[in-house]
Formats: structure tokens, sequence, C-alpha cells
DNA sequence: CTGAAAGCGCTTACAG
DNA sequence: CTGAAAGCGCTTACAG
């Protein structure tokens, strides 16, 4: 089957392939009349222009590309980024923007991958999430010019537009939250350390126990996965003067130490409280459902994507800092047992 | 920053910008010492051949498309689809073929996605999940010949590439283990019942249980939510000759069902056990420990991805049946405990 | 072995 | 308002 071209629609139309292009992308320099007869034409032979033909003439390439820099065994599990690609999606389809993804296994790769997406003229732009300190991936992305929103600050990133939440102030309700439950030991098992927002949740969470006088208030730094959640967990159970809640910084943590405090003997919520970081479906999927800070995270990607797409068309974008999580309580929180 | 051209590349070498298509990529015509010369400028320069270029130029558009027809709730915890990314990726990322992703809301909307992206160039082939009978989307990539590989049949798919896993398989292999172990009542949740691999499955364990005797076994529909697969499972257990033993069809559902029957104040695997088909780190997060059918979904996606590359290479591709998921017990079998 | 040229299907100044 | 033409950066027959 041959695809139909701008040319087949210009004989059927008895017009030049200028006025069919002028036509079909609502530029000026074609009669309303012609235009509506070349529209209709191209509807009725279901004319899609070449997106190769339409990048190499200096418009864009209509895609954006997404890196995820994670093992497969994790990003199978991690709910963050499938929500996150949704929400993308919503903006994306709507524009028909492609969005092309890649696997990758270092911060170097990524580089790597964004100059080849550069040189290969094959996104218009990137989203780029993790955000590290003195992060390697900012430099050349500035260098490039190559237009993206950076997710996960907020940090240094030169020109480049970021979008972040309010984690110091949903980690200061979870804290104020149990505490009014009537915590007073509470620990943090936290996300990869290297990454700024997992300082910002660290620094936020130091500060507001100390000032609420939590002085045993600790966090264990960890990787997001299962496992060390898990081990995370056993290793804050095991002390003597074990904490009765405990904060994860994502959800995939927070069921693991349910399950460790399970297979513990301890109760949830009765000898333990549990609060996880990002609500999923996951949450509610366990016994007892976790109470979780929610965020709208396909709201989240959305409003990436629209940074993005002004980026790529060069509008000035602000950086934005997205509303506070909110405590959505379900029932592994509760008062701490009296012992 | 100006992006480096071939032209480029030719004037610095000395040659014709044709002389430096031929040694960058591989073809005769132009001698060793030539090509050396070319690539290693190349190299320096940090040249990648514009894409859209080489796509207009009649070579493929070295990208290939997947659509996600999942609510993006389910996808965010649905630990399959990444799985199975991760597994495209493997053999994308080693040719330099990217992966464009389309999220969509029903199967009529991924037939518009497959004609836009043929209509635009913008991928050479696809993959294509969730299977049906009578699947209205084979004959559109039939009648496009767009290079296709479907996965989770078998069924009728004219021209395009299947792979699937042997289901009948593992399923006969759960259930005979689980009958070793005493059980007598055993029940199944299925996934999606539309689809093709469900209604393998729900064959399969109708004739193995009939054929060991187990007349009761009864497979339940559902949709692979876990709020599905709770509701299914508490149906189950209400039953007064409720099953001693259920078979999930998914993870998600397996995860769910175990909350239930905590729930129900049943111990698991002491008064239910639960098998999960498809193994993920869900399984091995959750207290007990999920015995599972495992496979390897990211092995699986690689496959289907050199299928897909040969297909798309214009390589007779013959239809493959994946290996057979394995067991692997864990805590949430055993026994059914004396009543 | 190498060079000059056509062509892929669009977009966009440039003339009329 | 419309048409003819150049050009984007490659690939690939076609001559030499």
């Amino acid at each position: 089957m041959k695809r139909p071209t701008i040319a087949d629609i210009a004989r059927r139309a008895g017009v030049s392939k200028g006025a069919v292009s002028y036509a079909l992308n609502g530029q000026p320099g074609v009669s309303e009349a012609t235009r509506q007869r070349i529209v209709a034409i191209a509807q009725e032979i279901g004319f899609n222009p070449n997106s190769a033909a339409r990048a190499l003439s200096g418009a864009s390439a209509r895609a954006v590309g997404l890196t995820l820099c994670r093992p497969a065994r994790i990003l199978s599990i991690e709910p963050f980024f499938m929500g996150l690609i949704s929400g993308f999606e919503q903006e994306l389809a709507a524009r028909s923007f492609a969005l092309t993804l890649q696997v990758v296994a270092t911060p170097q790769n990524e580089i790597d991958v964004y100059r080849r997406w550069w040189g290969e003229r094959r996104v218009d732009g990137v989203f780029v999430t993790d955000l590290r300190e003195n992060d390697i991936r900012i430099p050349v992305l500035n260098e490039l010019q190559l237009p993206a929103v950076v997710i996960g600050g907020p940090g240094d990133t030169g020109n480049l537009a970021q979008l972040w939440s309010d984690d110091a102030g949903a980690i200061t309700e979870a804290v104020r939250y149990l505490m009014a439950l009537g915590h007073r030991r509470i620990a943090r098992v936290g996300g990869l350390p290297d990454l700024l927002h997992t300082q910002t949740r660290t620094r936020a969470f130091t500060e507001v126990c100390a000032s609420l006088g939590l002085s045993e208030a600790v966090t264990v730094p960890s990787d997001y996965t299962g496992e060390e959640g898990g081990r995370a967990t056993r290793r804050l159970l095991i002390n003597a003067e074990r904490p009765t809640a405990i904060i994860y910084d994502n959800d995939v943590m927070a069921v693991a130490g349910l399950s460790v405090a399970q297979e513990m003997g301890l109760s949830v919520p009765g000898d333990l409280s549990i609060v996880a970081w990002d609500d999923s479906p996951l949450c509610s999927l366990v016994h007892p459902p976790l109470t979780a800070l929610s965020r709208d995270i396909a709201a989240y990607g959305a409003h990436a994507a629209r940074q993005l797409l002004a980026a790529i068309a060069g509008e000035p974008v602000k950086d934005v800092e997205e509303g506070t999580a909110h405590l959505t309580p379900r029932g592994s929180t509760a008062p701490p047992r009296e012992t």
C-alpha cells in the first residue's frame, strides 16, 4: 500500500504542493474554500504527513525522549515511572508528539543517549529525572541546547526548566500526624541518597523532628528496592528502642517493611505504624492498607510535558513547585500501643 | 551548536558525501584506507546521522512502536509491561533502534495509532500485545503491511509473526503441584476473559482439573486489577465449600487475594494456598512471599524484539512458543490444614 | 575506487 | 491568494 503524499493531494485538488502544506498547517496563503477542500481530501485518503520529511525540512521531530535509569527488576514494580509516563502521554498525544523511551544503565549512558538523540535530531526535547548534586547531565544538555524539563529537584539546572514537588511540606505533615497520634520514636527509610529530592526530604525530616523535640529521629538510607527496604526495616526493628513508626520514601519499600514487621511478629499498626511516600494502588493492595502521602503523579507528568512543549516552542518556561502531597490515612497508622 | 553532517565530514576528508555515506554504512565503494579516515573523523566530531534524513531517503526509521492499552492506574503497578519493555530495549539499543510508546484507551484507538504511525513513517514495525479472538487490529496491520510481532497468542494473525508462552503447560504444573500437596478444591482467578491467552489458560485449567478428578475447579473471571482480584477472592472464600488453594492470573491480583484472606482471618498458607502467575519482585515483597509461576519476561521481550527486527529486515520469521513458566515454591503454598 | 546528481516528502521564503 | 523552486541531510543508482 502506497502512502499518500501532499503531491497526491495537490494533484487531486488541482493546486500546488505548497498550497497543500499551508492549508494543512493552518498557515495563511490559501483561501478558506481551498483550505477546506484540501483538508477534506486529506481526510478522505487518510493522509498523515511523513514525519521524517517534516523533521528534515526544519520543523520539529515531534518527539520527546525519556531515559529510564533503573535496573529492569526495579523498573518493573516501581509505579512512579509508569504514572509519570501516563501523564506525559496525556499532553503529548493531544499534540501528536511521540514519546521515545530508552532504558540506560548509568547517568553517563544517559548523556551518550542525549548526545545521540541530539545528533540524530531524533527528539525535540527530553525529560530528566533523578536530579543529583553537580549532575553531570545538566552541563551537557545546556551545551547541546536541547530543551529539557528536570523533574525531581529543585537544584542547579542552568537554563533548564524544573518541576518539583514540595517534599519538605509533605514530610512535615507526616511527622506532625504521627506525633499527634502519640508517636515519639519515628524513623525514616530513605530513597537513593545522592538524589537531590532525597536530600531535601532528609533535611526536612531532621529539621521538623528536631523542632518538635524528637531527638531520636533517624533516616536509614536505602535504594527504593524491596530487598533494601526490608533490610533497613529489620535493622531498625531489632533495636531495643525500636521506632513505633516508620516513614518510607516509596511504596515498594513500605510494603517490604510491612512484610518484615509481620515476619517478626509485630502487628501493624499496633506495634508499628507505617507511612508510604507516593500513594499507588500498591498501598491499597496489602493488608492493612498503607497510610500514604498521595500526590497525582499523572498530573505531575502532564504538567512536566506542558513545560517541555513550551520550552520546545521557544516560549519562556518558569520553574514550578507542584503542590504538596497530602496524607491519606489508612489502616497502617494508629496510636502506639502502650508498653 | 551546529550539528555536523556528512558534508562536513566529506569536506574534512576531501571526499564526496556519497563516499562518506558508503564508508559509515559499511557499504562497498570506498577503499579501506579512506573508510578508516572517514570513520575516524566522524568519531572525532561526534557525528550521528540525522534520523529524519536517513528515514526520508528510503532507509528505515530505526524506530519501533508499542501501544499500551490499560488505564493509567493499572499500568503503574502492572509489572509485566515494564519487564517487557526492558527486554525490548536490550535488543533495540544494541542496534540503535528507538522505542516509541503510546498509551491508548481502546483497541480502536490502537488502530488509529497504527495508521498514523504508518502514514507518518514514524516506526518500522510494532509490538502487539493482548491478542483477542477476531482481533480487529490484525487485518489492519496486514493491510498496512506494517511489520509486527504479536505477543500473547497463539491465535490467527495472518502474516504476522507470533510469540507466546506455554500457558497450558504452566497451569498444568501448578495444578499438579497443589494436588500433590493434598488440595482438592482449587479455584482460579482469571485475567481479562477476552484475551486469547486467558482463554488458553481457562481451557487448560478446566481440562487438567477434570482429568485429575477435581470436579469443583472453577475460574472466576477478573481484570488484573487488585480491586477485582480481591472481590473475586472474597466471593470464593465466603462459600461454605471454599477452595483451599487459588491460582491467580497475575501477581497484583494474587497480592490482593492474600490481603483479603488476611482480612477475613484466614491464614496463608494454613487455610489457603496462593499461586501467582508471573513472578515479579512483588511476589517476594509480601508476607508470606508468594509461590509463583516464573518466567523471564525480559527475555521474552528480547526475543520478541529480535523477531520484529528480523521481520523489518524482510527476513522470514517463524512463530515461536517460548518455554514453559516454572513453579517457584515460596511461603504461600502448603498442604491444606485438616478440618 | 570515486564523484556528481537525483530523489525521498515535506516547509518556506520568493515571485507573481 | 497561488505557484514554482530551493533546501533540509541523507542514500543510492549512474557515470567515470
